[in-house]
DNA sequence: ATTATGAATTATGAATTCAAAATAAAATTA
DNA sequence: TAATTTTATTTTGAATTCATAATTCATAAT
């Protein structure tokens, strides 16, 4: 591994590569993962290998087969659809939340937040738009501030970034989601709670159906 | 370990051994975790004693330290807290679909399981009344048909286990708490979807003010 | 007596080794 | 040739070994 005084455990750094390849379909659901040329491309032993393996076998990224190894975990519509039905009660909760008890500080870096995000779609900036989407979503649980409610969205769109049709891929999907999201922020400013988390929930359930197709 | 030919891996079988270790206290919160100690133990090598830490530490139940180890995770008030509101969303959202969508077959079921729930308190079979109260509320999760919520609620429930003071420990609590069941499986037999979902959010939020004590 | 300093011990992180099981390849037979 | 058995190779699971960091203990200095 690059550099020789480690912040963090080998293992741990492991995983988080195995995860980008993950990620980004280099390892595909279903493709079985080979020992040694993970560690040949690592440079590093299977010891630290097979405890990042376990480490994302917790976390249902992939599945272990006893005496025959490792695969990347596929997740059928069923399972996508039972996921993000739980991340839309979490997040609709959050966002309830986070109407009724924000500052007024919490609500303008929101707004700021959407600008940005507003800005990279007009540009058609796909990565950024994505990564701000994300952002905005994090920063409503992070206002909400239940941090074990966060790491559970956290971990579950882990899993749903198994799957690659991940909810706003096509651009058609991307205004109508600034459409909602903007909507959204409108309740939340306007501290309507219980209309700030319907409009989440079914944001979440046009991603949602958006990514099982 | 007990068997020789073993139907799960051995460091998910050492997991569970260090899992129950935890929740009985016989690993505190806090304490040290001695990998020496444990494999002798055990009667296994270190290999799979530490793959098994990685996954205990990816679940919460332990904190590793680099270079220095692994110790049992401490949870403060504000997380038990905080953990318990998660549940309570999740569960109240279960109870309300359940309400909803099950068949009578399910609610009689369910209405048995609480008939034996009744019983063990009776009995003062406090062993007992744990296990079924745990059931029952398995149960409405297991009827709302949602995998994924169950997963996240089981993996709650068991760092919400790291405390001692259990929810519900002193026997006044108990007989709230059944009372409380009633009304829950009342509103789930006569159909009321929202009014089931809020005595099901109250009964966590008791349980929470006992656990916090 | 209390605090520093340095040696000895212990524990951790990671590579290597070894045994058993699974897969692939070769050879035998029908 | 196709099917089946046998043998070789690879891969996995787990123990062992090794290097290094952390801790403990003993000794010396203030």
């Amino acid at each position: 591994m690059s550099s020789k005084f480690s912040i963090k455990p080998l293992y741990e750094e492991v995983a988080d590569q195995i995860r980008e390849k993950i990620f980004n379909h280099e390892l595909a659901p279903g493709s079985w993962i080979n020992e040694k040329e993970l560690t040949e491309l690592f440079g590093i032993s299977r010891t630290p290998l097979r405890e990042a393996l376990k480490v994302l076998a917790s976390e249902g990224l992939i599945t272990m087969k006893l005496r025959r190894g490792a695969y990347v975990t596929e997740v059928d519509h069923d399972e996508i659809s039972q996921i993000f039905k739980v991340i839309a009660i979490l997040e609709g909760s959050a966002c309830k939340l986070v109407a009724q008890t924000a500052t007024d500080k919490d609500l303008e870096e929101l707004d700021s937040l959407h600008l940005k995000l507003e800005k990279a779609a007009a540009d058609r900036d796909i990565d950024r738009f994505f990564e701000l989407n994300q952002e905005f979503h994090d920063k409503i649980q992070e206002i909400s501030g239940n941090r074990w409610m966060r790491k559970v969205i956290t971990d579950l769109r882990q899993v749903l970034k198994l799957q690659r049709r991940n909810s706003l891929t096509k651009m058609g999907r991307l205004e109508q989601s600034l459409q909602e999201h903007r909507q959204i922020l409108s309740a939340l400013i306007s501290r309507k709670g219980d209309l700030a988390q319907e409009l989440m929930v079914n944001h979440l359930r046009q991603g949602q159906v958006a990514a099982v197709k």
